[in-house]
DNA sequence: AAAGTGATCATG
DNA sequence: ATGATCACTTTG
């Protein structure tokens, strides 16, 4: 069973301790494991960028699960997200940290990732690997950066820590 | 605490 | 065509 058919929060919970292995163009190959994670659950979130519906850019979170969305917030910092669910269905879990980079903007410089892997699937450029490793303890706390939500889902615990 | 940065989306 | 809005980072 593949964790990014499960819904987006799940997903965020057990992608935590996971590793993404980045293959960049020259053969260099960078490995890192998620240490955190955040989960954005379809068009009824109004934290998920798809609340507002179907646009030219978020087109990309209704693709089948393991598709990989990147965009660009605040002029500067590429985001990667992991889409998750049903096709049709705008999931994603923003991965927020790796071991070695700490914040989602980082994570993305870490790893070399920009605009050229939205809407490539996992596996090529960029997969993920399960080595077996769980972590000890788990934290579930409310999302950052998402005042524009509605008080409801701000409260949600959908950001996934290792710790 | 504050600003820097540019694609995207909703207006006119 | 113009303007508001950001899933952030760095600097002071």
């Amino acid at each position: 069973m593949n964790i990014l058919d499960l819904p987006a929060p799940e997903a965020a919970r057990a992608l935590v301790g996971k590793i993404l292995v980045r293959q960049l163009a020259d053969g260099t190959v960078i490995r890192a494991r998620i240490t955190e994670t955040e989960a954005y659950f379809g068009e009824a979130d109004t934290a998920c960028h798809a609340c507002h519906g179907r646009t030219k850019r978020t087109e990309v979170l209704y693709h089948p699960a393991g598709t990989i969305y990147v965009y660009l917030c605040y002029g500067i910092h590429w985001m990667l997200n992991l889409v998750t669910g049903p096709a049709d269905d705008p999931q994603a879990v923003l991965i927020r940290g790796v071991e070695g980079a700490s914040g989602p903007g980082r994570v993305t410089k870490f790893l070399h990732i920009d605009k050229s892997l939205n809407d490539a699937a996992l596996g090529g450029a960029l997969a993920l690997e399960d080595d077996g490793f769980v972590p000890a303890h788990i934290a579930a706390s409310p999302r950052v950066g998402i005042g524009y939500a509605s008080p409801e889902d701000q409260a949600r615990l959908w950001r996934f820590t290792m710790g």
